[in-house]
DNA sequence: ATTTTTGCAAACCTTTTGCATGGAA
DNA sequence: TTCCATGCAAAAGGTTTGCAAAAAT
């Protein structure tokens, strides 16, 4: 998962510049336990020191998820969410207990998108895979 | 994919009265080629004769979500679709061209994910599968 | 008769935008 | 100094809700 620090460099290399406000949003978005909405991340600027703007929230998630340091979630609940990731393709795994999310191994999935583009005839282009289940921790908690 | 007859009767079977708005819904959300949005779905009853209210539109989408027969779809866009389809377990490959949505085999993401349950120790709930691509009619299109 | 459903309009929420000010390079 | 970024507040979507009237059972 990407940390405070990640993330403002990954600003820097695209050439956005570094202020503070964008330390705050980094900083808080290295924080987040699991998944977060921008008005949660809003909010816990609020509860510090360093608040942000509404707008700029919106502004630096979107260029995160555009460099692909965060990942925009659509939760089984509707809401819209983000987590905090690499910038690579993969999935998540969600906990719908407590909403950490770990990236996920391929597992198969690559080549059952391949099966399915020979046998459908379509031209894949992208797909998209939320998976939602319980964490080992959680699953844990639970039985105690 | 639920035809307009389909939909009328599940609203029936699930004890929901059949009422003048639910079946021009249901008609309308039968003519559908692709995905359509609450919205259009909303013109396409003005451009007719028969006309619901928003509300009701929204109402009724719901209920046929919750049913299984119309499924929520958020397209690469940030977009939120639906598409008609039958009431069981299954994933959608997207038309990016003309919006028209098969339902998919399951081509080994049934297994692929028990393999990663076992591999990252989640117990998995639930999963969310979307694949976007060009469908045969729409490549054979732009080949012409 | 009773209960559900509708339609309207207002309320709501989340996200975006315009614009003048402030800050980074 | 120049250009980018911020913050505010207003606008814009999209979706939901309260309520009285209308329709289904």
């Amino acid at each position: 998962m990407a940390t405070a620090d990640t993330i403002l460099q990954a600003f820097d290399n695209a050439g956005y510049r570094l202020t503070e406000p964008r330390r705050v949003v980094a900083s808080l978005i290295g924080q987040q336990a699991g998944h977060f909405t921008a008005d949660e991340l809003l909010a816990s600027s609020r509860r510090g020191r360093a608040q942000v703007g509404r707008a700029t929230v919106f502004r630096s998630l979107d260029i995160l998820a555009e460099l692909g340091y965060v990942e925009r979630l659509d939760l089984p609940s509707g809401d819209h969410a983000f987590v905090a990731c690499e910038p690579a393709h993969h999935h998540h795994i969600v906990c719908s207990q407590c909403g950490r999310s770990t990236d996920m191994p391929d597992s198969g999935l690559a080549s059952a998108l391949r099966d399915l583009e020979a046998r459908s005839g379509y031209r894949i282009e992208s797909h998209r895979l939320e998976v939602f289940g319980v964490c080992p921790a959680c699953q844990a908690a639970s039985t105690r």
